[in-house]
DNA sequence: GTCTATAATACGATAGAC
DNA sequence: GTCTATCGTATTATAGAC
């Protein structure tokens, strides 16, 4: 892997994570990275496409880790859950609310419109979504139900950096941490 | 109001709800509803950025007239809210999905790029969050937790729309509804 | 292999005719 | 008020020099 090529991709990382996939250009990646436009033609033949499918791969990596991260040090299940997500909302807040991961934005921004980066984000939702799962299994819940509950933990931090961003506070995401740890404790 | 304008921001409504924000160009908006150019600068003024506003404003309007139907259509408040997701989960797998509203993508696009669209995001978010509250009302919360509920029945939402069109199924909103009923049942 | 120069096109916005 | 023609500047992508 090449120096050059990550330092596209962190930049490219970045600028679609405050402005979307759509309102980054290839210019402006080209001219904050320092790098000449040939080279990115070189690296990424398949052009702007194949650089997000790169940005979603990366991030959905690093983010995964910093999961993982949590599961594994804080043992108890609902209480590691709870904790990841409180400190998403003040790495939010602490970005001014200008980050939250790109995934957020390219997944929607291309649901309809590329399948290529559709599929890459589903599956980084997937990789996300059997972490907390496999934290989940140490709780009493049946299989089914901690498929449910990692399912509505994606969905509920995606929502809740959404809502957070836009009204520029932390509280969606701290609402999403409580009731997700009020939900963990319920077994109807 | 004039008829050309509410055909424009349909369009623009449409098109943006598959698209996005960015990706929707004035031409395409013009060129499907057959108006030209220089009306869209009569009737938005500020160019493309008022029309997202209004975009946002009509839709934000339109969910929450059908949140308030299914509100005061059914009784039971948990079952409401429940049957509102289902029914979602199910316009989104109709829709191919293609659908989901507008807001989502506007919001997260112009998150950090436009104060003006941003605030117009958040106001429609917390006005759907005051019908989900006032109906929750009728039930056995508190109010700072009738707050909590509102506000992650908004972020699993949006959230599970996200991750409904990425995987192509109905199944995240549909675990966001199952998970969201049990939640509401829960008094801990 | 690395980079420069340029192509082709779409963008948002405006000026001005009617 | 309504619309047409056009402006300047982005965009993505490519061709070809070194």
């Amino acid at each position: 892997m090449s120096e050059k090529r990550n330092q596209i991709i962190d930049i490219a990382c970045q600028l679609m994570e405050t402005q979307g996939y759509h309102a980054t250009g290839l210019n402006q990646i080209l001219a904050e990275s320092g790098a000449p436009k040939g080279s990115l033609y070189y690296y990424f033949p398949d052009g702007k496409e194949e650089l997000g499918v790169a940005v979603v791969a990366n991030s959905g990596r690093l983010i995964e880790q910093r999961i993982r991260g949590v599961m594994a040090e804080i043992e108890d299940p609902i209480t590691a859950v709870t904790t990841f997500i409180t400190m998403l909302a003040a790495q939010v807040e602490a970005a001014d609310y200008r980050a939250g991961g790109p995934i957020t934005a390219i997944a929607l921004e291309s649901a309809s419109t590329s399948d290529r980066l559709r599929d890459a984000c589903h599956q980084v939702y997937q990789r996300w979504q059997d972490v907390f799962a496999e934290k989940l299994r140490q709780g009493n819940f049946d299989e089914a139900r901690v498929r449910r509950l990692a399912s509505i933990i994606i969905s509920a931090l995606e929502g809740g950096i959404i809502l957070s961003r836009s009204q520029h506070s932390p509280q969606p995401l701290l609402d999403v941490a409580a009731e997700i740890g009020v939900l963990l404790q319920c077994h109807v």
